[in-house]
RNA sequence: GCGGAAGUAGCUCACCUGGUAGAGCGACAGCUUCCCAAGCUGUAGGUAGCGGGUUCGAGUCCCGUCUUCCGCUCCA
């Protein structure tokens, strides 16, 4: 466990010393939660990014991708259910330090009652619960509290704080006549990016002339303000998502959910993950849109954790935009019913949702290709730090490095560089002895690196070095750039 | 949010019981080098997290504050 921290920590400062992840705003003494990708983290970030799109969008042919914004209208976190069920007033039990949302307190309380056989008395706590939420009564919730003696579970005591509220999402001022006063003026910063699509569904489907299945998704930021958020970049308040919410017909959910709960886990072990830093959670609190969900979740440094979501959300959130909008989200299906020999006809459809959080995938990646290795000899002790990133996600693909900077050596290694660097990144380097130069690239996870020596003058081949396995082989030039491509596509 | 620990050069750390800050690595420039870090020379870089107090004098003692780490707590 120590192990594991210590190897966290160490992933951490790699990150932050080879130029991957800043602490925002460092020099004002950061910002909490908050993290800056530096010169190859944004690098890395892409590559993931675009393997996530691409195997989306492009080896699905009923997939598209779209980019919504992140301001929208306040009444599509009403309807998401954001505003109500996620802006829980809460209280400390300052004897136990233990926190309670006031409702799940309350409840339990009236759970006991009813144990006790008082249901009278339990309904009508919950009523006076019921109305004095729906006002934003928080004095009244705690006199409740105060009333009814409820007592903490751990402490045994009623020593309570004043209830607060723990707002989920960001909002911000719309508009440039800046009013605090009008509550019309208030937006907010998508607390997930599903909505985006959602609110979209028709635009895409008829746009498109989408047919039933398909899937829309999309990569972007999302915002959410955690009570504690630490742990690096898992648990950040600005933080990226990949999504993809996809349509089908009511009753097949069950199918399209296993599909997709395969589906997402082939597309991690692709990147030649092992199969063993991943597994299934089952949820069995369902959350208030789902009815059924999981996580995929990843061995993480600190533990198995979430590192993506598959929720069959069934048609709440269509349901509810076509209550709140009063706009009809509905699709005609012109397929036959085997059972009526009919078409299907107008309903809204069903949702599956994939939701990977891209800083999670990132560190997934990260922490896994992280690598100290022991190189010592009976007469030399020796050891670097190296990156097995997949090729693929590499943020530099190959380096290119005369043995020496003299005899013409730059000369060719440039021309190498000319003909590599319009298809993948490359790295010129002709400073310091070529065993740091190797090393150095080991550090941030470059797969191949080229010397230039010599014998390239007389018979224009170079010497390739695998990062893995430090293993040296001599190639022609020309042969370069594709070995390259061949790796990383 | 609570409890504990820590904050000195890019990194790792030193400065013993208060007397005006140092090393290694790294970086940069050059030399050397025919294939895996630690060969040579030189250069740059710190008002010791920040603010206040005690003192003739504070990195060193005291208080506050910020940040980070560890544990607890919460999480769609």
């Amino acid at each position: 466990m120590a192990n594991d921290s210590n190897r966290f920590q160490a992933i951490i400062s790699h990150c932050k010393e080879y130029g991957f992840i800043f602490p925002s705003s460092e020099i004002y003494d950061g910002l909490q939660a908050v993290y800056d990708y530096g010169q190859w983290g944004s690098e890395l970030k892409k590559n993931i990014k675009d393997y996530w799109w691409d195997s989306m969008t492009r080896m699905h042919e009923n997939i598209v991708g779209i980019d919504a914004a992140i301001f929208m209208h306040p009444t599509t976190w009403k309807a998401s259910g954001h505003v109500d069920n996620f802006n829980d007033p809460m209280i400390d039990n300052k004897d136990s330090k233990k926190r309670y949302r006031v409702d799940h307190l309350i409840e339990a309380f009236s759970d006991e009652l009813r144990a006790a056989g008082q249901n009278d008395k339990a309904d009508a706590v919950l009523a006076d619960m019921d109305a004095l939420l729906a006002k934003d009564d928080f004095a009244g919730l705690k006199k409740l509290i105060e009333e009814n003696k409820i007592k903490c579970a751990v402490s045994g005591t009623y020593n309570w704080t004043d209830i607060r509220q723990f707002n989920l999402m960001f909002s911000t001022e719309f508009g440039s006549t800046v009013s605090s006063e009008d509550a019309d003026n208030k937006v907010y910063l998508r607390p997930e990016t599903a909505q985006g699509i959602f609110v979209n569904f028709l635009n895409v489907q008829k746009s498109g002339r989408m047919k039933i299945p398909f899937g829309i998704a999309q990569i972007g930021k999302a915002f959410r303000n955690e009570i504690v958020a630490r742990q690096f970049i898992f648990r950040m308040r600005e933080f990226e998502q990949m999504e993809m919410q996809f349509f089908i017909q009511p009753g097949t959910q069950k199918k399209w959910y296993e599909f997709w709960k395969e589906e997402r886990l082939k597309w991690h072990t692709s990147l030649g993950i092992p199969a063993d830093k991943y597994r299934f959670h089952d949820h069995i609190k369902l959350a208030h849109y789902a009815d059924a969900a999981c996580d995929i979740e990843f061995e993480f440094p600190m533990g198995f954790k979430e590192l993506e979501g598959i929720h069959s959300r069934t048609d709440f959130d269509l349901r509810n935009h076509q209550e709140y909008s009063k706009k009809k989200q509905q699709y005609f299906d012109n397929d036959i019913d085997p059972a009526t020999g009919k078409p299907y006809g107008n309903y809204i459809p069903y949702v599956i949702e994939t939701s990977i959080g891209l800083d999670r995938m990132f560190l997934a990646v990260i922490s896994h290709a992280y690598t100290e290795e022991d190189l010592s000899t009976p007469e030399k002790k020796d050891d670097r730090v190296v990156l097995k990133l997949p090729p693929r996600l590499a943020p530099m693909k190959l380096a290119i490095l005369p043995l020496v900077k003299k005899d013409g050596l730059p000369e060719i290694a440039r021309q190498i560089m000319d003909e590599c660097k319009l298809h993948f990144r490359c790295f010129y380097e002709e400073k310091d002895t070529i065993g740091k130069r190797y090393r150095r690239m080991d550090a941030i996870g470059t797969p191949f690196c080229v010397t230039v020596d010599h014998q390239s003058k007389e018979d224009n081949t170079v010497t390739i070095r695998h990062r893995d396995s430090m293993k040296q082989e001599r190639v022609p030039i020309t042969s370069v750039k594709e070995l390259v491509l061949n790796a990383i596509r």
